[in-house]
RNA sequence: GGAGAGAUGGCAGAGCGGUUGAAUGCACCGGUCUUGAAAACCGGCGUACCGAGAGGUAUCGGGGGUUCGAAUCCCUCUCUCUCCGCCA
C-alpha cells in the first residue's frame, strides 16, 4: 500500500510513476486527496467535540465530588445533542476512512526510476545474459518426455490422487527435488540467510501484510472451516514474522530463508504453458526475504541479484536477466528483475526467478518500523527472490544437460543427489 | 470434541465506573557519583492520527452496547492457557 503521505506531497511524481505501468491514476488520486481532505476536516471536527464532551464528564465527575448534585444533573443535560453530533460525525469520519483504504488498495506500488515503461514482457529490458545457447547435435527432447523417458516425474498418477497440476516426483526425481532443497538452502545459508521453516498456512492479515490480499484472492487455496489460506509461496510467513515490529534501531539487515511448498489455484491459466513442469498448483521453493534500511535496499537487491546469479551457474545453466517493465512488474513491487533460462527443447526462455524490491509498499501494510538515532520511526523496506524455485529448475536442467546417454547432473549438485547421471 | 481460566505498555504485574495513558518491578536511554565499571541516586521512556505550534483525539485482544463518564459493567467474536478425551 502506498503511503497516504507521499501522495499528499508527491502527487505528480506518484501519477507520473503509475503512467509506466500504463496506469493513468488521476482520478483515483484525486478522489483518493479530496476524500482525504474531508476526512480532515470531519476528523478536526469530531475530536473537537470529542474534547468538549471529555472536559464536561471531567467536570461532572467535580462536581459529585464536591456533593453537588444538582449541579451535576443540569450539566448531563448539555451532552445530549453533543453525543448526538458525535455519533453522526463519527459516522461519517469511518466511512471516508474505509473510502481511503479501499482508494489506497487499488493503487499497485510505484516503479523506480530504472524501470522502464512498457505493457508487457515485450517491453522488458535484457540486462545480462550468461552463458549461450547449447546446440544439440541429436533432437533434443522436452522435459516431460525426459520424465517419463527415465520415469522420474508421474503426472497421471498426480491427477488421480489429486489433479492437474500436482505431479508425483519418484526415484531419481525425487531425489532431485531434495537435492535441490538442501542446495539451495545451503547456499542461502552460505550467503548470511537463516533458514526458518514456517507454516505452510497463514491466517488472513498475513495475507494482508505482504499484499496477496486482497488483490489475489482467487489465487490462494482457502480452508474455509478455520479460516486460512495455504501460501502461495514462503514470502507470506517470512515476512510476517515482522508484521506489527518496531526494530529497536537503524542498524539492521534481516536475511532470511526458508524452504516449503507452495500452493496456487493458478485461475485463468491454460494451453502450452502449463504443459509438465512449467506451472504448477504445488510445487517446492526456496525463498530468501530481507528487511532492510531503506538506504539499503539498493544494494540489498544487487546482492539477491548476485546470490541468484551464482546458482544458476553453479548448476551450469545458460540464463538472462531481465529488468522488468512497469506493465510487467508485480502490483506490490517496485523494481523486479526476472531470471530466465532458455529451453532448446521447448524453444523458449523460462522463467525461474523473480527478485524484487518492494519499498515501503508492504511494510506500511505489515505496521513494519524502525527506530531512528533521534527515536522517530520510520517504515523499513522489504524484498524478497526465488532462489530458487524447483519445477523449472528441473525443466532446465534435464532439457539443457540431457545427452543420449542420459542427464547430467551437475557437479554443484552431485554431493546432494548421489548421482551424476539419470539414465 | 468436552469443561474451566484468562487476554493491561518491551517483559512481569496492579488496577474502586470519575485528574488512570494507566501503580509497581525489571529492561532500556540520559545524568550524578567512580580512575573505570557495578551499586546507589536523579530524570526520561508505548503507538497512531490531526495540528505550524500550543495542544487535541484514539488506543488496556477485535467489534458493539450501557453511562455525563468504561481498562473497569453487559453482549459478541477471536485468540491463549489448564484439565479431560482423541491422536502423530
Amino acid at each position: 500500500m502506498l503511503e497516504l503521505q507521499r501522495i499528499r506531497n508527491e502527487k505528480e511524481a506518484v501519477l507520473e510513476g503509475l503512467k509506466k505501468r500504463n496506469i493513468d491514476a488521476t482520478a483515483t488520486i484525486t478522489k483518493l486527496l479530496e476524500v482525504d481532505q474531508e476526512w480532515r476536516l470531519s476528523k478536526a471536527e469530531l475530536e473537537g467535540i470529542s474534547a468538549e464532551l471529555n472536559q464536561i464528564a471531567k467536570e461532572i465527575g467535580d462536581l459529585f465530588k464536591q456533593g453537588k448534585q444538582e449541579e451535576a444533573n443540569a450539566a448531563k443535560s448539555k451532552t445530549a445533542d453533543l453525543k448526538e453530533k458525535e455519533s453522526t460525525l463519527k459516522t461519517k469520519v469511518d466511512g471516508l476512512d474505509a473510502e481511503m483504504t479501499q482508494l489506497l488498495y487499488q493503487l499497485p506500488n510505484v516503479p523506480n526510476e530504472l524501470v522502464p515503461a512498457g505493457k508487457n514482457e515485450l517491453d522488458n529490458i535484457t540486462v545480462l545474459e550468461v552463458g549461450s545457447k547449447r546446440i544439440y547435435d541429436f533432437e533434443a527432447v522436452p522435459h516431460w518426455d525426459l520424465a517419463k523417458k527415465y520415469d522420474l516425474i508421474d503426472f497421471e498418477l498426480g491427477v488421480k490422487i489429486t489433479g492437474a497440476g500436482f505431479p508425483i516426483y519418484k526415484g531419481k526425481g525425487a531425489k532431485l527435488q531434495r537435492a535441490l532443497i538442501a542446495f539451495f538452502l545451503e547456499e542461502a545459508e552460505k550467503a548470511g540467510y537463516e533458514e526458518f521453516i514456517p507454516p505452510l498456512v497463514v491466517n488472513e492479515a498475513s495475507g494482508y501484510g505482504t499484499g496477496q490480499l486482497p488483490d489475489k484472492e482467487g489465487q490462494m487455496y482457502y480452508v474455509n472451516e478455520d479460516d486460512l489460506y495455504l501460501i502461495p509461496t514462503a514470502e507470506v510467513p517470512l515476512t510476517n514474522i515482522y508484521r506489527d515490529v518496531i526494530l529497536p534501531s537503524e542498524d539492521f539487515s534481516i536475511k532470511m530463508t526458508g524452504y516449503t511448498p507452495c500452493f496456487r489455484r493458478e485461475a485463468g491459466s491454460y494451453g502450452k504453458d502449463v504443459r509438465g513442469l512449467n506451472r504448477l498448483h504445488q510445487f517446492d521453493k526456496v525463498e530468501i526475504v530481507r528487511i532492510e534500511h531503506p538506504s539499503n535496499s539498493e544494494k540489498a537487491l544487487e546482492e539477491m541479484i548476485d546470490h541468484v546469479k551464482g546458482l544458476l551457474e553453479k548448476l551450469g545453466l545458460h540464463y538472462r536477466i531481465l529488468r522488468l517493465c512497469g506493465g510487467d512488474t508485480g502490483f506490490a513491487s517496485a523494481m523486479t528483475y526476472d531470471f530466465e533460462v532458455y529451453s532448446a527443447a521447448q524453444e523458449k526462455w523460462l522463467e525461474v526467478s523473480s527478485v524484487s524490491r518492494f519499498d515501503t509498499f508492504q511494510s506500511t501494510r505489515l505496521k513494519l518500523r524502525f527506530k531512528t538515532a533521534d527515536k522517530k520511526t520510520q517504515l523499513c523496506h522489504t524484498l524478497n527472490g526465488s532462489a530458487l524455485a524447483l519445477p523449472r529448475i528441473v525443466a532446465s536442467l534435464l532439457e539443457n544437460h540431457q545427452t543420449p546417454e542420459g542427464v547430467i547432473v551437475p557437479e554443484a549438485l552431485r554431493k546432494y543427489t548421489g548421482f551424476d547421471i539419470i539414465n
